[in-house]
DNA sequence: CAGTGAGCGAGCTTCCGCTTGACTT
């Protein structure tokens, strides 16, 4: 039996370095935090200077027995992360034992190799009191701020809403992008490309500054008309270009985003298998920096595979302001395994990694770029041509990325040019691009706000919460103007372009306007851009041990708690910016869109007095599809008020109604239900409406296997299964849906076992 | 599954950061 036991936060770095420890040793796992404030209390005393209830959480339960089983009569090393979470973890563990900190050793190391290994064994240091309390700061201010804040949305706005320090950050991010796009006003303007010849060879140029209008870029061409063209000057100058530092977890989320297509989660998962694999360090990391073993074999890989005037060393500083650098940057662990990984993505990943690490450690790319200016004979105006050619490749051999840019005839200045082709085409200013995933990740770690570890969950909260959705936009189609120049005829031409198309980009909802803008007003301070920099800062204090925590929480609680006790005053109608739209045409009542308790909501007639009894009731109404509260209009709106609609018959003669309803648009015959998915309630004609309907019946009768009355065998999006309305089972293998009787699928719902998951609530 | 809309009360929801594992209708 060992008689030492040495406590790490994954199970994987413990099987790896067990390795490196031999047979006195024995490593655990904590799996993270193994104690916490509980979730349903709010476990900060208020009354006692803060003081936090700890308790070890239900899916901890058992890692913490195995681990008061193992340290028992042992030797308790601690080998936590040296950050203020892993210090934390250390102090929690010495808590759970029952050990002072004095009675462990508390040992770190930044890289898992051998070496640093042993030396962190040979010293090793007490418990840091000032770093755990640092953290105890962090976890407390967000334990205030998210449990007083949260619970004032769920009354002002709708129940089980969240915000917090991250989170509603965010959500403001998005919400603001989304509302300069809505104030963007295309501005358009003409480009000028010209194609010029000398002798066989062709070259682009263009004019680098906009022609502000089409008579103007017209009278430009008039000019071209009858001008000679000569080269003015020729400037070549060599840049180079350097690559990448190796990946952290947002670097390597952005690049697996934008080359591989890859959503943040999705990353994060292939990337977890990798490393549990062996096959790549802990990709949960802010450091840029990699282990001298590692540098060594890539500097030996990359002169021995593209020769040493490749290799270039390299040291990379993080720019990120809240870095803690407790690990390596990510990268594979044999540098000398080109390719690995169990499917094709993991593939992917893997060899991202591996090309973003070796191709930190090599040469510069060189570069030759060339600028020609050539001078019209009847215009003060210049063309330019760029191009740029790659003299030496460096670490783009492994990590490409450069465009393929023209190569320029060569020409010297005098050299008269012949006119080919001009054509002015018209061009529309951008709005602001739409977060995607990735992009949200690196402003919040520029913003310094999250961690490495909470980048993916944050993206997957504020859009469980309902505020945030991944959305396409089609944008929208312009008529741009093209005046072309060919053979000595000006040509006129309009084109179709679509501006402002997105792809799966981050969009806010209604519900994360009202909530924004109700957090900007009452809670501007919180929701400030600079908040957790400003956090952070007097964490390093507590740290540093020239702060207490308990009374940095308490200064900011004096602060922060009259504001919530404020916005507690506030009605639900302040809250939820009500906006009127107009007046209805009909009865000269108000049309007015707000966020009800369920959503918004359309409102006709203001509401009444409640002590006055006898007042008419508002009639409400959903919006209409696609419309926010945002720019939804009067004449949008009123036909939502005419809703249910009659839309006929069924060639049974049965009527056909149409309406919205809580889970969408919907058609009703017969008191049976069928949601609308390609047509409008409000313009679904008769004949549509009776084809809906023939093809929700063949869907249904497509469905169904077999029908014994209560119990049923369905197709559903996972194979056959049976049902009796209640509980599903799914069918072996070795048995045919078609062929089982009444009997036997009873026998199977019986046995199959009660659903462990709680069915997901719905989001509205 | 196909109405609701104010505010109160009962009892539910909620934060961030550290870790992995379960397994669907």
């Amino acid at each position: 039996m060992p008689k030492n036991v040495v406590i790490v936060e994954s199970p994987a770095k413990a099987q790896t370095i067990a390795r490196f420890l031999g047979e006195d040793f024995e490593v655990k796992s904590s799996y993270g935090h193994i104690r916490d404030l509980p979730k349903k209390d709010f476990g900060v005393d208020i009354t006692d200077n803060f003081k936090p209830t700890y308790g070890v959480p239900a899916d901890k339960k058992k890692v913490a027995t195995e681990l008061k089983k193992a340290a028992k009569d042992r030797e308790v090393w601690l080998a936590t992360d040296e950050d203020r979470e892993g210090e934390a973890i250390a102090w929690h563990v010495c808590q759970l034992l029952g050990l002072k900190p004095s009675e462990v050793k508390r040992i770190v190391f930044h890289e898992i190799t051998e070496p640093a290994i042993t030396a962190a064994i040979k010293s090793p240091r007490g418990i840091d009191h000032n770093l755990v309390d640092a953290q105890q700061a962090r976890r407390v201010l967000d334990r205030l701020v998210g449990y007083e804040l949260s619970p004032i949305l769920w009354r002002k706005v709708k129940p089980g809403l969240s915000a917090g320090r991250v989170q509603s950050v965010a959500v403001r991010l998005i919400v603001e992008r989304e509302r300069e796009i809505r104030a963007h006003q295309p501005e358009a303007s003409f480009k000028l490309v010209t194609i010029l010849a000398k002798n066989d060879q062709q070259l682009s140029a263009e004019l680098i500054d906009k022609i502000a209008d089409r008579s103007t870029a017209k009278q430009l061409l008039e000019d071209l008309k009858n001008a000679s063209f000569k080269v003015e000057s020729v400037e070549q100058k060599p840049a180079s270009r350097n690559p990448a530092a190796p990946f952290t977890t947002s670097t390597l989320q952005q690049a697996a985003s934008s080359r591989l297509g890859f959503s943040v989660r999705q990353t994060m998962r292939l990337a977890q298998t990798l490393y549990e694999d062996g096959l790549i360090t802990y990709m949960r990391t802010d450091s840029m920096t990699l282990a001298d073993l590692a540098l060594q074999a890539t500097a030996k890989y990359i002169e021995a595979s593209f020769g040493a005037k490749y290799y270039h060393h390299r040291q990379y500083q993080t720019k990120s302001r809240s870095a803690q650098e407790a690990h390596e940057a990510i990268r594979p662990t044999d540098i000398n395994k080109t390719s690995a990984g169990g499917d094709e993505r993991q593939h992917k990943l893997y060899e991202l990694i591996w090309r973003r690490t070796v191709a930190s450690q090599m040469a510069p790319a060189e570069i030759e770029k060339t600028e020609i200016k050539i001078a019209i004979s009847n215009s003060s105006e210049i063309l330019t041509a760029k191009g740029e050619v790659l003299k030496f490749d460096g670490f783009m051999k492994v990590y490409g990325g450069i465009k393929d840019d023209q190569l320029l005839p060569n020409v010297k200045v005098g050299d008269g040019l012949e006119l080919v082709q001009a054509t002015a085409t018209e061009t529309f200013s951008r709005p602001p691009v739409r977060y995607s995933e990735a992009t949200l990740v690196k402003k919040l770690e520029e913003l310094g706000i999250g961690r490495p570890s909470t980048y993916a969950p944050t993206i997957s909260v504020v859009q469980d919460r309902g505020y945030i959705e991944k959305k396409d936009n089609d944008g929208k189609s312009v008529s741009a103007q093209q005046l072309s120049l060919i053979n000595g005829q000006i040509e006129e031409t309009t084109l179709e372009v679509i501006i402002g198309t997105d792809k799966n980009k981050l969009t806010p909802t209604d519900l994360a306007e009202v909530v924004t803008d109700f957090l900007t007003k009452f809670f501007a301070s919180i929701v400030d851009f600079d908040f957790t920099a400003r956090a952070e800062g007097q964490f390093d204090e507590i740290a540093d041990g020239k702060k207490d925590w308990q009374q940095v929480i308490a200064a900011f609680y004096e602060t922060f708690h009259p504001l919530i006790s404020r916005s507690q005053q506030v009605s639900r109608a302040e809250a939820v910016k009500a906006r009127e739209l107009g007046e209805h045409p009909a009865s000269g009542k108000p049309v007015i869109v707000r966020y009800g308790r369920f959503g918004p909501v359309l409102q006709l007639g203001q509401s009444p007095d409640p002590k006055d009894k006898t007042a008419q009731k508002p009639q409400f109404a959903p919006l209409p599809s696609g419309a926010t509260m945002d720019d939804v209009t009067l004449e949008a709106a009123l036909p939502m008020f005419e809703l249910p609609r009659n839309v006929g018959q069924t060639e049974q003669g049965e009527a056909i109604l149409a309406a919205i309803g809580p889970y969408g648009p919907y058609l009703k015959v017969d008191k049976k239900f069928i949601s609308l998915k390609e047509h409008d309630p409000l313009t679904v004609s008769e004949t549509e409406a009776r084809q809906v309907i023939i093809n929700q019946a063949e869907a249904t009768r497509l469905k169904i296997i077999a029908d014994f009355g209560q119990i049923k065998i369905l197709n559903g999006p996972y194979g056959p299964y049976v049902t009796d309305g209640k509980k599903n089972a799914r069918i072996p293998k070795n048995q045919v849906a078609k062929d089982l009787d009444e009997a036997a699928a009873r026998t199977l719902l019986e046995k199959a076992p009660k659903s462990k998951f709680r069915t997901k609530k719905r989001r509205r």
